[in-house]
Order: structure tokens, then sequence, then C-alpha cells
DNA sequence: ATGTATGCAAACCATTTGCAATGAC
DNA sequence: GTCATTGCAAATGGTTTGCATACAT
């Protein structure tokens, strides 16, 4: 779909959102959704803070941590903590389902286009829990960490033996 | 399974590891394995800090960061981060295979027996990645959660039209 | 004997909080 | 005019780091 029919139809939905549960229709909140929008993939708080500073529109850190969690609350949103410090984000309309392949050793996340493992039938059949998003993490080793760590343990097995062999001697 | 034979066998892998990776195998780390192996469930730094404390073996807090880390990398532990600040833990063996619903909400984490969505044959063709685990996290609103926003959102719908009324007037 | 691991305390830094000023309603 | 929201700066607190000591190899 067009990204601008996207933009335009998360924009009523943020509006909806605001008036059903008595929030103000801030300029700062429609801008950082905006700027959210406008932009496929990953990002984190200080790279939003940054990039909107750049734009014409700048906003405080503690209005971006606000709006974020109005956003993460209405669905427009989605969050994710992978193992570093930072929290991750992304827009969670206009991208495509996808699982995260984490590498444990050097954090790298790539993205991974899943056969929709979680149907919406399955959703609906847990009990007692609206579902807004979900999101499936597998970690593991990348296929470059795989090589290093494959080099290190030969490496000490070989030293293992040559200890072996010298205290047997 | 026997939980102590479930220990015996993390033990062992985890003695394996160390070898194969020239890390010592101290009596703390095997005091915190032992440990993190005698309970189910998620826990955190702090509970673990406490508990271990209370019991005969104390290691500092930069000890059970360094371990948990070693028990990351090989696959005997498993880490979340549900979106409170703390990390939580969990044993990743004798646990059967579970979702994790959480409440965007109240922060509530429910488990849920799920019908291994992700199974080995499917993990083996994932191309230059080997999986080590995986988590699926379902983010949305719990039934408690879900009553009190009904509510409010009746309330508001009610205020709303006595505004227009007002102004109709 | 060597160098990794531990424990302590200080440092770090993403996120949260308090408060005065602003502006949506 | 009210009161939620913004922006700033300070506080918070889980995690990391530096360094001297202990101890596995």
């Amino acid at each position: 779909m067009d990204n601008s029919r996207i933009k335009e139809q998360v924009k009523n939905e943020f509006t909806d959102y605001l008036g059903l549960r008595n929030h103000r229709k801030t300029p700062e909140r429609y801008a950082i959704l905006e700027h959210i929008y406008s932009t496929k993939g990953h990002f984190d708080m200080d790279s939003l803070y940054n990039a909107m500073k750049q734009s014409s529109f700048r906003v405080s850190r503690a209005t971006l941590y606000n709006t974020i969690e109005l956003l993460l609350d209405c669905g427009l949103v989605v969050k994710h903590q992978f193992g570093a410090n930072v929290s991750q984000y992304e827009r969670a309309y206009g991208n495509e389902n996808h699982d995260h392949l984490i590498c444990l050793h050097c954090g790298e996340v790539r993205e991974h286009k899943n056969g929709n493992l979680f149907t919406p039938a399955q959703q609906k059949k847990l009990q007692r829990f609206k579902t807004s998003y979900y999101s499936m993490y597998i970690y593991g080793t990348c296929n470059k960490c795989m090589r290093v760590k494959k080099a290190e343990e030969k490496k000490n097995k070989l030293t293992e033996n040559k200890n072996t062999g010298i205290k047997k001697k």
C-alpha cells in the first residue's frame, strides 16, 4: 500500500484513540507519529531525537518517551528489547510480519520473514487476553560469530592436548 | 524428568562448555547454576542475589552478571526483557516450552503453553544461523485491565456527549 | 608462577521524575 | 480559566567497569 495512505490511516487511528482516552491532540504528538511512519526498520530514542532535531520539529526527550507510550498503547508502534541496553522500536503498520534473529555474541539483529506462525485464529483462542501484537525472537549464533567460535574451540582443544601430553611425559 | 537428573546433566554440559572455552571451573559458577536449577519460573538478578545470600553461598553481583553471561552463551539460561526495566531470566531445561502473554498496562506476564509453533525442522531451515533458543512474546491487554479501559472509555464518551450538548444549546 | 575470576565501589547511561511554563480544551 | 502537556534538569537504578586481591590452572 502507498505509504502516504498508511500515514493518513494511522493518523486517524491516533486521533480516535486520543479522543477516546481524553488525551490532548498536540502538534508534538502528530509530528512524532509522522516522523516514525516516514521510515521503516528499527530505531531507538536517541536516533529519533536526533532525527527530529534535524528536521523542522524539535521535541524534548521527555515528550518522546511520553508519546511513544501512547503509541505503544494504541498499537501503532512496537517495542523491542533485544538484549542491548537501549530499547528498539518500529512502526506496526506497513511492516510485513517478521521474526528477529538475534546473535548472542555480536548482537546483530536480522529480520526473517516468517510464514505467519501465529495466525489470527490462534490469537482469538487465547483466553482472557486481547492481543495487540506479538514478537518472535530467535536467539543464537550468526554465521560470522560461529566461525570465530569454532576456530577458538579448535585452538583450545589443541592447547588441552598439548598440556595433557606434557603431564603424561 | 527428575530434577536432580537434570541438574547433573546441565552441570556436565556447563563443565564441557567451560573446558572448551578455556574458562575456569570456579565454585561460584557451579553454585549459581545449581541455584538457578533449583527453582522454576522467572527470576531477576536482585532476587537471585538475595536468595543466594540467604543460602550458604554468597556471591557478588559482579560475579552473577559475569556468570549469567556464560550461561546464556551456552544456552542453559534464557533471558527476557518484557518491558519493565529489569531483565528476567529462567532456566532453559526442564521448563516446558511456553509463550509469554504480557499486559501492556499492568505489566503482568502470564505463561501460555503453546503447541510448539517453531519446530526443530523449521529451525534448521534458517540460513546461516544456529538457533540456541527462541521466545514468543504476545503483547496486549489482560482481562482485568480491559475492564478498566472499557469503563474509562465509556465515561469519556459520556463526557464528550455532554460537552457537545452544552455547545449546541 | 601466571593470569583469569572475584568482590567492592564507583561510573555509566537509558529512562523516569519534579516542577515551572505553555497551550489545548 | 483549567489542567494536561511540554521542556529542562536532576534523580533513579539496573548494569557495567576498574582495580586490588584471591585462587584455578
